[in-house]
DNA sequence: CATTCGTGGCA
DNA sequence: TTGCCAAGAAT
């Protein structure tokens, strides 16, 4: 991949050697990823969706086992939401794959399972934003949007020594942007802030564009949400067929549809298992687990019914993050 | 426009 | 152990 840059007219000397630079660096030094072997905008589309406000390292294998399970757009579409809810398990905010699924079924639908090729039309795909869209039109079709997600931001606010409104932002995005490699330019800009322009310890001494910067390694911290603490127990109750789980109403406001161990009162009764530290938004869960004799079972509150599912089958539901914990951390295979 | 939605890894 | 987040979007 060539490092040139444009030669724009618009564009001043400083800005077309900071696009080399960058550009440069990012053919040296990017990661290989699954996401980057092709431009399939589907495998673009999936990946920038996973990615959404989680980490590479937490995306991999989920991603490569979703794509192996749903290859295109009309396999996805054509999947019962249960099945692509248990692969989308364990990486949260499933509200995500909910709108994908939904999307891929308009796609199918309305665009005959082509993603659509200019960005208000990929804009008005549910669960794709501004971010998204700009990520998805350069990366895959090398249309002229830049992104602008909390890395560009950060690597923004550096290089210019200020912070500005939200507005300003993306217009200083776009004005950097290389014309003749939108996708590049955009990974390479997300690529900086993710692996050396970083939220701490910033590696300045390596910084490809430490030469056009402001501002090196700048505090850029966001106040953080005070989390609550809670406790509660969970029981684990082994039956001939396999081990009960309920499954959260469809209208909760967290992970409907997704099942996980029943909730108890706790007891003097009942037999600890083990302790899992879990947090889910702004709480901290500090949640029991224990075994209970089926006749002392008393489940909090208004539990839906439950079913029991051998150990190989629980694997296939879309079962919550805590409750995979636990049975990992139970060896429950 | 402020809130809400998950999770795991690492300093 | 605890706190701090990470390639945002919807409402």
């Amino acid at each position: 991949m060539p490092a040139r840059s444009s030669t724009s007219a618009s564009a001043t000397p400083d800005v077309l050697s900071l696009r080399s630079a960058l550009l440069g660096w990012y053919a040296a030094h990017q990661r290989q990823l699954p996401w980057r072997q092709d431009r399939d905008p589907y495998r673009v589309w999936v990946s920038e969706i996973m990615l959404q406000q989680t980490r590479v390292a937490a995306v991999l294998e989920h991603y490569r086992l979703f794509l192996e399970a749903f290859p295109t757009v009309a396999a996805l579409a054509a999947a019962p939401e249960q099945h692509v809810l248990a692969l989308w398990s364990g990486l949260g905010y499933y509200r995500r794959a909910r709108m994908l699924h939904q999307a891929a079924k308009l796609v199918v639908a309305q665009f005959l399972g082509r993603i659509p090729t200019d960005l208000d039309s990929i804009r008005a795909l549910p669960g794709v934003g501004r971010y998204t869209a700009a990520a998805i039109a350069s990366i895959a079709y090398g249309l002229r949007a830049a992104v602008v997600d909390g890395n560009v931001e950060r690597v923004l606010s550096r290089l210019d020594g200020l912070s500005r409104p939200d507005a300003a932002v993306w217009r200083r995005a776009a004005e950097l942007l290389d014309p003749l490699h939108p996708g590049d330019w955009n990974q390479a800009m997300m690529e900086l802030g993710a692996t050396v322009c970083t939220p701490q310890n910033p590696q300045c001494l390596v910084c490809p564009v430490h030469g056009w910067c402001r501002a090196p390694g700048a505090e850029t911290r966001r106040p953080q949400p005070a989390r609550k603490r809670l406790q509660l127990t969970c029981a684990l109750i082994k039956r001939r067929r396999g081990f009960c789980l309920v499954k959260r109403p469809p209208d909760a406001a967290q992970m409907p549809g997704m099942w996980e161990l029943p909730e108890v009162v706790p007891s003097d009764r009942q037999t600890p298992i083990c302790l899992v530290r879990h947090s889910i938004t702004d709480t901290n869960y500090e949640v029991h687990v224990v075994s209970v004799p089926i006749k002392a079972l008393t489940l909090l509150g208004p539990q839906p019914a439950w079913l029991c599912f051998s150990s190989w089958e629980l694997w296939s539901l879309p079962l919550t993050g805590v409750t995979r914990k636990i049975l990992r951390k139970l060896a429950i295979h």
